[in-house]
DNA sequence: AACTATTTATAAGA
DNA sequence: TTCTTATAAATAGTT
């Protein structure tokens, strides 16, 4: 509904995925009451915003607890009363600050880096770097392009060449690559524009934050070039 | 929606209300489901039949059970002194969490951007965009660059020249924004290597993390690249 | 269950 | 953020 049709995926506009909260969020807690109301039946809502201000139904959320006590009747559940939540604080305090730096840093060099905001490179000198490391980058690219197109390319010459029944035709210049070029790419999470975080696994959420499995958890193959770098250690510190 | 409107109040029609409730339970699941993906939210939903049936959101209810943790935790805090830290204990555990992987993204933007590691642009059409996105970032960095070289050739000049005491330098045509010309950069936060995070700005910045700037209902402004976030409920406590 | 006629919800844009 | 508007969706009443 609206002037444009919407995928099903997370906004990566920071502006409009606010607004789109805001509107839906609005929009879910009215159907939830209708719902209720209509078909006089129990309905609780809750939605935790991305900073994790909560917003409910019923609203004066009288009933929710009950509700929420039937659900665990359902389903058997109980809820830990943990207290001992002091000890970790200072632990996961620390633990955002250390992101947040990190984020703003990262931040800033892909701001350098796409030209955007040069505020973080001041001396002539460091200009002169990046555009080194942009040059550097720039051919990188290219080599990677040219070797897939070679390799379509090539792939393409095998098909008419070596066995051909099939059509051979359009492969004229309409490379459609049906999957990628061979050894390489595994996860190709949607590059769209720079800068815009895409997120994957929107669905269910999280809290599922230190995995618990501390053995290995990365999945995106990083470590490039040479340049391997690890980026948020998994710091340990289970803390629940 | 629907051929005729309709009051908001329970529908008398036992069938009816039956048929009701099952086109509007879909609805509303659907809908929370397209706010928590759209959003990247947390969105729980249970709803209970007239005959005590269970239905809920999410489907397999794995995080449901969180979310409720999360819902009493944010209550109990309201009423109880004591349990205050597990309401900012959640707080902190989605802000982490959502620090996470915005950082997980952005490092894959800027690996891409390097060239380090490409194998998150697959398709050669992105690595295209990609290639286009260098160019603009090489071609920004260069005007800046020369644009800063200019502004020291005219310094000097001057000084060769007029030798006033004053600078009325570089005024000359500069459309430079007002609060970074040349005036000497403060910070300076080394651009060196990319990917390294640098930890000098480090100290002042954490523990800042919500500025208690009390608002009203909804959430507002977020904080990706700015900083500046908006704090969640002022929900006592200050902890740092 | 399907099928429309309508009402709602909203994506964009201002 | 709120208002407006063009469209996409949801769904009430019908078949």
């Amino acid at each position: 509904m609206g002037r444009g049709k919407v995928e099903l995926k997370r906004i990566e506009n920071r502006v409009s995925r606010q607004v789109t909260f805001s509107k839906r969020r609005k929009g879910l807690l009215k159907k939830a009451h209708e719902l209720a109301v209509l078909c006089d039946v129990d309905v609780g809502v809750v939605v935790f915003s991305e900073r994790g201000k909560l917003f409910e139904y019923p609203d004066p959320p009288a009933s929710l607890t009950d509700l929420i006590r039937r659900y665990e009747a359902v389903n058997n559940t109980q809820l830990l009363q943990e207290t001992h939540c002091t000890d970790h604080q200072q632990q996961m305090i620390a633990e955002i600050g250390r992101l947040r730096r990190e984020y703003q840093q990262l931040e800033a060099n892909l701001m350098a880096y796409t030209g955007e905001d040069l505020s973080s490179v001041a001396p002539v000198d460091e200009l002169d770097e990046l555009e080194r490391q942009l040059e550097m980058a720039l051919s990188k690219v290219r080599a990677r392009k040219d070797e897939l197109l070679m390799n379509l390319k090539d792939e393409l010459q095998l098909k008419i060449n070596g066995s051909g029944p099939h059509d051979a035709a359009a492969t004229g210049e309409e490379g459609m690559e049906e999957e990628m070029a061979e050894p390489a790419p595994a996860p190709s999470p949607s590059f769209a524009y720079l800068l815009n975080v895409n997120e994957k696994s929107a669905a269910s959420t999280m809290l599922q934050l230190w995995p618990q499995t501390d053995g290995d958890d990365d999945d995106v193959g990083t470590a490039g070039g040479g340049g391997s770098s690890s980026p948020p250690p998994p710091r340990g510190l289970q803390l629940w």
